[in-house]
RNA sequence: GUGAGUGUAGCUCAAUUGGCAGAGCAUUGGACUGUGGUUCCAAUGGUUGGGGGUUCAAGUCCCCUCACUCACCCCA
């Protein structure tokens, strides 16, 4: 073994593979519908060293300013993110993530609307089990006002609270309602909260938004304790969870970021958007959801090496017919052949060989039931389709 | 970065107070020379993650290290 994965990388094959694929198709036909446009960004967002992209956002802003897109815009985009911390059960170091942005709309309408859209997704997909939180964390005027408020709460706490929360106090101030320690939970639980101390043009951005939710008949549970680290969030927060996940069991967070533009020295564009984690998602799904593609499978025994040619062809039909088609080495003995036709599972295994080429015919064999007959090359098609 | 748990055949796992490293599945061959899967018989398969130590003797006990898992942390 020269070299091993990266921790917290995977290989994905098989099955996981293919239901990942699955999500992302789903994704592409459903949101491209609803008006979005697929944007494939690089990986990569440093000149000199290989720094990879931990989220979506900020790449997405950037292709939109660099190659002057216009207002208002939708994107979708797919791909695989990257992360330092340890990996866990649903946090890998390199994940896959499905995220869309809604570029130049502030009507709290879009809120709303990409709240149902996400919600809709996981529902044909054939997710169960989530519930959605909302929150508002407000505008930098009523939430620096907020955080002075809080932070007089919290002043007389500062030796009861964990060490963990006492760094957040400096560092990421309203992360510490995301703490797990339950004595601090105590105490934050008869903390002032953002979303009571909004001001007015946020106070009715957010009723509006819970509205149009329940206009769109998506329900949702108020967490006045969701926040985001970041300052350039307002207004509207959410995170859909899915139970039965372990620590990590967000599978949708989002949210509005009418301040992310001018962070990045553009001019002041609001903005909305989420990222899904699919996988995360996968791992409380069963194992046949989402619904794949079934199709039939067919696997070509060849005996004899003069008759590859007339099988290379009949290969070439199945295949432009959309069957899963897999040819044998006319070296193998027919034993061997069945043998691997087995192990592929297929549904049938067509057989052709002096007798079957004598008689102009085809054998073709049932894998399941294990019967065989003879066929006449123009009806294959027709029999497998039926089947 | 911190803590806990787990590493034995390709896979899933056994192995008594330290006492001959095993089973099932998988693989290969045969029974069966143009018929897989099912059945029966046989064979192959291991520096017990790696290194060091204690001991007459280590899969088992001690130290170090690596990998995986879960949790903390982080979460744009």
């Amino acid at each position: 073994m020269i070299y091993q994965k990266p921790k917290g990388t995977r290989d994905l094959f098989g099955f996981e593979l293919e239901r990942l694929e699955t999500v992302n198709s789903i994704a592409r036909r459903f949101f491209k519908k609803s008006g979005y446009q697929e944007l494939k960004i690089p990986w990569v967002i440093d000149k000199r060293v290989y720094v990879l992209i931990p989220e979506g956002t900020a790449s997405v802003w950037r292709a939109f300013i660099e190659n002057k897109l216009s207002l208002p815009a939708r994107f979708l985009y797919i791909g695989s993110m990257f992360r330092k911390e340890r990996p866990q059960k649903g946090r890998y170091r390199e994940f896959e993530q499905i995220g869309i942005e809604l570029l130049g709309e502030s009507q709290p309408f879009y809120d709303a609307e990409i709240i149902e859209q996400a919600k809709r997704f996981l529902e044909i997909i054939g997710a169960y089990d989530f519930f959605i939180e909302i929150n508002s964390i407000g505008c930098p005027k009523c939430r620096s006002a907020y955080k002075n408020i809080l932070k007089s709460y919290l002043k007389p706490h500062m030796n009861t609270i964990c060490t963990d929360c006492q760094r957040r106090f400096g560092k990421n101030f309203l992360r510490i309602f995301d703490c797990k320690e339950e004595t601090c939970q105590k105490i934050y639980d008869r903390a002032p909260m953002i979303t009571d101390h909004l001001c007015l043009e946020c106070r009715e951005h957010y009723a509006h938004v819970k509205k149009y939710l329940g206009i769109f008949k998506v329900d949702s549970k108020e967490n006045k304790k969701l926040v985001r680290g970041l300052d350039y969030y307002t207004r509207t927060v959410f995170e859909f969870k899915q139970k039965g996940l372990g620590a990590q069991d967000t599978i949708i967070a989002g949210g509005r970021y009418d301040l992310l533009m001018k962070e990045l020295g553009g001019s002041d564009i609001p903005c909305l958007g989420w990222a899904m984690g699919p996988e995360r998602m996968l791992l409380a799904l069963p194992q046949d959801v989402p619904q794949l593609e079934d199709r039939t499978s067919i696997y070509i025994a060849v005996i004899g090496e003069r008759y590859v040619e007339t099988m290379l062809k009949v290969r070439d039909t199945l295949v432009k017919n959309d069957f899963i088609c897999v040819m044998a080495a006319p070296e193998d003995s027919i034993k061997d052949q069945l043998r691997q036709a087995n192990r592929l599972k297929v549904d049938y295994v067509i057989l052709y060989g002096e007798d079957e080429a004598e008689k102009g015919m085809y054998a073709i064999k049932d894998m399941k039931t294990g019967e065989q007959h003879s066929i006449v090359p123009d009806q294959l098609l027709q029999f497998l389709k039926k089947s």
